[in-house]
DNA sequence: GGTAATTAATCAGTATGCTGACTATATTCA
DNA sequence: TGAATATAGTCAGCATACTGATTAATTACC
């Protein structure tokens, strides 16, 4: 029924792999090493600082030990502040540092970069369709994985 | 431009992380741990056997030093022989064992289920058009990635 | 109020993936 | 032929991701 090359699951991984492979040729442009959960952990903590790694988790749809590690590597950065909630001694909450901040500032226009060019292929209302129908897949199985979007309230 | 939920960058990682999920599960239907990456080598062996590491990377699509993992696991697992080619003492020449051809047999209705269940969320003629457009997209930023596809000649 | 159940985070172990370097073998071509 | 170049494969090192277990703290509920 499926050949390989018609196999949603091939295609997906390797367009997946070629948005990665370009998601650091542009941010590398900029002289930066940074990963693609690297920019949504700080851009997510910009948007909600004091969040902590649980409820950032779900907010990107990472599982909670890859963020255990990503938070690690940005704090070692010294881009992210990881400290003990007052309220909830379990959790830890996050803040940007200055650095983490500018950091932010510099890559973003490389990060917006890479996303027009992963739908170069396409005209641009086949891109619209392309992201309708990716969107409506991708809800469609967000409870499958360990890792689903939990979108706040 | 984009925020996080319209980004194709973010989109495609989540539908990619669903994707390996469906499948984990559908094979574990039949009781076997074997991953993505495992099941095309095997496949793609089975369709080419005698086929070096090189070859059967550019034919899948994955990373010359990835495939060097993959085929120890399967070695290991007693799915795959390997050895050295005669014509080509630098190459290793893949085979599958009788028991690799079974797993394979029983496998493949598995995969095909997840190719079927991750695209459940949308309609026949939308999973006709996503597909179309996927592979469009994908086809157009092949060279961009490490491990480009290769079809044969 | 105290025990059971839940939750935040981490850890160990394994498998992709990537970069860049290295070895061994083939090929090219002056 | 022999030196330069290219190729097949591996390796070390790092960063996602996943499973399943564990610890420490909080909440539920009897």
């Amino acid at each position: 029924m499926f050949d390989l090359g018609n196999m949603p699951g091939h295609l997906i991984r390797r367009y997946h792999q070629a948005a990665v492979a370009i998601f650091h040729r542009e941010v590398a442009e900029f002289s930066y090493d940074l990963t693609p959960v690297q920019f949504a952990a700080l851009d997510r903590v910009q948007e909600s600082p004091g969040i902590d790694q649980i409820t950032l988790a779900g907010l990107i749809a990472y599982d909670r030990t890859t963020i255990t590690g990503v938070v690690d590597r940005l704090v070692q950065k010294g881009w992210l502040e990881r400290s003990i909630s007052v309220r909830d001694r379990r959790a830890r909450v996050l803040h940007l540092t200055d650095e983490g901040r500018q950091v932010l500032t510099v890559i973003r226009p490389a990060v917006e970069k890479a996303q027009q060019v992963m739908l170069l292929g396409l005209s641009e209302a086949e891109a619209d369709q392309f992201l309708r129908l990716l969107k409506k897949a991708t809800e469609h199985v967000n409870e499958l994985s360990r890792a689903p979007l939990k979108p706040e309230t």
